[in-house]
DNA sequence: CTACGTACCTGCCAGC
DNA sequence: TGCTGGCAGGTACGTA
């Protein structure tokens, strides 16, 4: 589910409830998510404080005295702040009881995601290959550039590996090559300097718009105070099949690109 | 190294 | 009314 913008959404929304508070204790209901929660999970972070939470990519590190939990919410995680007494729904895997009463809680259905305990110091293997922030400094058009060269696989794909650029999902990668008028299929190699500047350009200001729209809500997705995030409207060409173009009015059209489906309009981007 | 397919898991929806 | 197949916002792994 979740892409960079909603990811930092959900840290926004968390951080003024978690920011300052003890961990009063733990539950795992379901310790078997795509890493196996710690099972001592527990016993490690009762008693800590969480002295902020961070975000790298499309995961979440709540920073603890000791360490941090590493948090990453697959394709249908939410975290969600709730009155600890709030009964568990199906799949409320993992709870955070603070100090305050209220519970920091994992739903993930489909269990793709990762809560695991991380000690200061230790460099998870998670995080060790990824890529600059798109909206960080070290991200630009010549960097795509310069990592593209001699590869023949689809630029769409390039964008999404998490070893080039962080954060960029299905729905971002769709949205973002179209403001940028670029082919989803086309050879990442074989794209130019000035249109990678532009396409840079589009992937800052679009995952930048949707964190300040609270992100794509299309089914899971919930703010962690459970409202919807509105960037939905305003998608382009994500889910709009057959739908005008709003630039040309031809149809959008939809295409498999490693195993993802893929939305643009033939008409504006080449 | 790159490229591509597959697997992980549950829920939902269209079509029969 | 079921049932079934396909699809869903992510990522790691195996194989060429």
């Amino acid at each position: 589910m979740p892409e960079l913008p909603e990811v930092e959404v959900t840290r926004l929304g968390i951080r003024p409830h978690v920011l300052g508070q003890r961990i009063r204790t733990a539950v795992v209901r379901e310790p078997r998510l795509r890493l196996p929660v710690n099972a001592d999970l527990v016993e490690r972070v009762v008693g800590q404080v969480i002295h902020d939470v961070h975000r790298r990519g499309k995961y979440l590190l709540l920073a603890l005295d000791t360490g941090a939990v590493l948090i990453h919410l697959g394709m249908s995680g939410q975290l969600r702040v709730l009155p600890a007494a709030t009964p568990p729904r199906r799949h409320d895997h993992v709870d955070l009881v603070l100090d305050s009463g209220d519970c920091l809680r994992l739903h993930d259905p489909r269990r793709f995601g990762v809560l695991c305990w991380i000690d200061d110091g230790e460099k998870h293997p998670l995080l060790r290959d990824l890529g600059p922030e798109p909206l960080g400094a070290a991200f630009t058009g010549t960097m795509l550039h310069a990592r593209s060269r001699g590869r023949s696989a689809a630029i769409k794909g390039f964008i999404m590996d998490a070893r080039i650029v962080v954060g960029v999902g299905n729905i971002y990668a769709n949205e973002a090559l179209f403001r940028a008028g670029i082919d989803p299929r086309r050879a990442a190699g074989g794209v130019s300097r000035v249109r990678y500047e532009r396409l840079a350009a589009a992937i800052r200001t679009v995952l930048a718009e949707a964190i300040a729209e609270g992100g794509t809500t299309l089914r899971d997705f919930t703010q962690p105070d459970g409202k919807d995030g509105h960037f939905r409207l305003s998608l382009a060409v994500y889910g709009r099949v057959d739908a005008p173009c709003l630039r040309c009015g031809g149809p959008i059209r939809s295409v498999r690109i490693g195993g993802r489906s893929s939305y643009f309009c033939p008409h504006c981007q080449h």
